[in-house]
DNA sequence: CAGTTTGTGTGCTTATACCAAACAAATACC
DNA sequence: GGTATTTGTTTGGTATAAGCACACAAACTG
């Protein structure tokens, strides 16, 4: 008789449909695989990863190509109907817009899910820097903690909400400013919400400031947050603390109304 | 004693995977919905769908909103990552920039995958006319036969392909110009591979007109195809028989060499 | 505060995903 | 160029896990 493994863990979930996801990430890290090489990485047995690739394959998820599979494009057309969907994104897209035009810097527009950091949106703007950078986060989640958007939402998100992010993702270090301190980061946070916006003084990439300001719905719930970020050269004084600060909040205010305003038409399409 | 349902079907294939897309489709369909909505929409019992959404709850691509389960934005990033390896992306984008800025009108970078369009990348130009089209096709795949890239990329497929294609998908009327023929179509794309780009003469918007160039690797396979889109207005005698392909093919010849020197650099990063 | 309708949780049963092992086809090796 | 190795593909049997019906809970409706 065989001892219960005692797993009463409800809700329940499909062991199968978590599978075809742990190949479908193994296939992004790897960047295309043959069919042995997933099942060496996945401990798994030849035929099943062969079975799991031909589901994806069927539902056009994956494709053959060069001996390889890779994800296939469909994700992409996924991926812009839901961003396109987003109220977030509908709402600022034109004022993101609009500040990088205004600024000629790198303007960014962010959210929050599963407590990683998601970007609906960037404009970088004639002077903007940090390209090499921006370009490669698009295509991930990243961390609240080290930026000034990341900050501004911690800062208005319920402090439950905010221990268990920390406690999940930890507060790893970017550069030598970085907060990666429990205590640290309540203090700043605290800051944060006296000021209204959030500042980043390369605490993510040597060289750049950022301010950052909260985007919140009419129950003080935070939706997401925008951000300008300058070279450091170019963001001192009251430029960092005034002037800087004053823009994005207002762009952040003005998304606010936004929203609202799609709430109360209701009508979507 | 039951009869043999004869399944012999082979590649096997994973039905509670082909659900679990199944559900997701229709949660991008619906624009969100409840356990009991999908599960009347699917004829499904309502157990199996919570199953499934708790599933994917976990797996952070659903979120439980507002009473609702939407997509997760974690299809956006999946999305980026795919685009942004893809090698005609990275191969194409700055020349399609470069394109639309010259110009000032419409560009787009386009390829096809299990006999659909997919969209790599636009740029609106100044001038550019039929944003509110665009925009929309962006989140979905399209057909191949009623556009300027599309034809220029049927004319490079292999003719069994172009069989197969139409005879999947048809070949819906658009506008009153749109080729709705079997016949017409390969005429078409002889024409089309004699002069070696496609023209669209309002045959996907009234009021547009397109011209469109594939981009082949060093086997003449299509890879791709690049397109410029004008007004009628703005399009007609020389410069659309003449200086605009001269363009697009230039601008097409120019990816294909990148291409190339990707390929024979191998180093991916 | 009854009556619906929604989401959530549970055992049972059968379909099905998994595994092992064999086969085929392509590649590498000598 | 023929053998050996590695790859992808296929198959049958089996244990398991997905699906179903049902029951429960919780929220909304009137």
């Amino acid at each position: 008789m065989r001892l219960q493994m005692t797993k009463p863990s409800s809700p329940r979930t499909m062991k199968t449909v978590a599978t075809s996801w742990e190949i479908i990430h193994t296939l992004e890290k790897l960047q295309g695989a043959g069919v042995t090489e997933l099942a060496n990485h996945l401990d798994m047995p030849k035929g099943t990863v062969y079975t799991h690739l031909a589901t994806l394959v069927e539902q056009k998820y994956v494709v053959k190509q060069d001996e390889k599979y890779h994800l296939g494009l469909h994700f992409l057309s996924l991926g812009e109907f839901v961003k396109r969907n987003n109220v977030l994104f509908k709402a600022g897209r034109s004022e993101v817009e609009r500040l990088a035009e205004e600024t000629d810097e790198y303007v960014h527009l962010v959210t929050e899910e599963h407590g990683e950091l998601i970007y609906l949106h960037e404009v970088r703007g004639q002077n903007a820097v940090g390209k090499e950078y921006f370009e490669k986060k698009l295509e991930q989640t990243g961390y609240l903690h080290s930026s000034a958007y990341g900050k501004a939402m911690l800062a208005y998100l319920p402090e439950a909400r905010v221990e268990e992010i920390i406690e999940k993702s930890g507060l790893p270090q970017r550069t030598e400013k970085t907060i990666t301190s429990r205590n640290k980061l309540f203090d700043e946070l605290e800051t944060i919400r006296e000021q209204g916006y959030a500042q980043n003084d390369e605490e993510e990439i040597f060289g750049t400031r950022a301010v950052g300001a909260p985007i919140l719905d009419e129950n003080e719930t935070v939706i997401g947050a925008i951000s300008l970020t300058k070279p450091t050269s170019r963001l001192q004084g009251d430029e960092f603390h005034e002037r800087v600060p004053a823009l994005v909040t207002s762009a952040a205010n003005v998304i606010e109304v936004n929203i609202q305003t799609m709430k109360n038409e209701q009508i979507n399409y």
